[in-house]
DNA sequence: ATTAATGCAAACACTTTGCAATGGA
DNA sequence: TCCATTGCAAAGTGTTTGCATTAAT
């Protein structure tokens, strides 16, 4: 799963296996803090700068998504495949939905815009919120 | 269109009008930095702390939205009737979907949650880009 | 050997806060 | 009058950048 990566101008440092290997299969939408917070336990001396560094350069391929869904900060979503995202308005807490929904945006209403893609919120409080108030 | 603001409570200072003139059926949906430089030009000693401080206080009482839709920084819409975005990929150009559409999650898809709304996210690429490129 | 990545610190952009002065109600 | 709001400056977050050092290819 690491042999993606093998292109010329990515180069498999150490930091960016760790910061891979945290990602893969991983759904709980971490902030650059949170994805630093987690490595820096095996890997004492990385860099939240590195952090950043290694994102940016996933995001540029193409490996992971940028969520613009918290205004407080950033997260990323390793996975990139279309889908939607159920986020809890107490705790904040991101799920995947992985539905695919029909909207589309007739002719008229499309603003002269060439459209690309869509993405849902959904909007909710989770069971483990609702049980708190 | 300003009595509904007149409750205990919220004081209309005359930088809180301007605020509210400039909202008042505005598409743009700006960010605080468009507000204050659309205002300080009528209004030369009006502080940006005053201008997120009444945002702050306008959106606490729903008569604003604050959209999270560029992760640079917050957007505010004064349309609180509940509609979707448009979004230019390319200029960050954001245009109001005024279109309800049906998009329930069946209960084994809820995760639990209790559903409380949704927000569609298009993407595409405006006119003016279009001819840009 | 090359050249990109690292790690640190400093810089940045946006937002919030503390507080004395002000001014709506 | 009273108390919320203002405006300023300082502080707080999250993110980016410059640069000498390090290390992957």
């Amino acid at each position: 799963m690491i042999h993606k990566y093998k292109h010329i101008g990515f180069k498999l440092t150490p930091q960016r296996l760790a910061i891979l290997e945290y990602l893969e299969d991983n759904k709980e939408h971490p902030s650059a803090e949170d994805i630093y917070r987690a490595i820096i336990t095996k890997f004492p001396t990385i860099s939240l700068a590195t952090v950043y560094n290694t994102l940016e350069a996933l995001k540029k391929r193409g490996n992971i998504n940028e969520l613009t869904i918290d205004p407080e900060k950033r997260h990323f979503d390793p996975n990139v495949e279309p889908h939607h995202h159920l986020i809890c308005v107490k705790c904040k807490k991101i799920v995947d939905i992985d539905i695919k929904f029909e909207i589309e945006l007739t002719d008229d209403k499309q603003h002269g815009f060439e459209i690309i893609g869509n993405h849902i919120e959904f909007y909710g409080i989770c069971p483990e919120c609702k049980k708190k108030q």
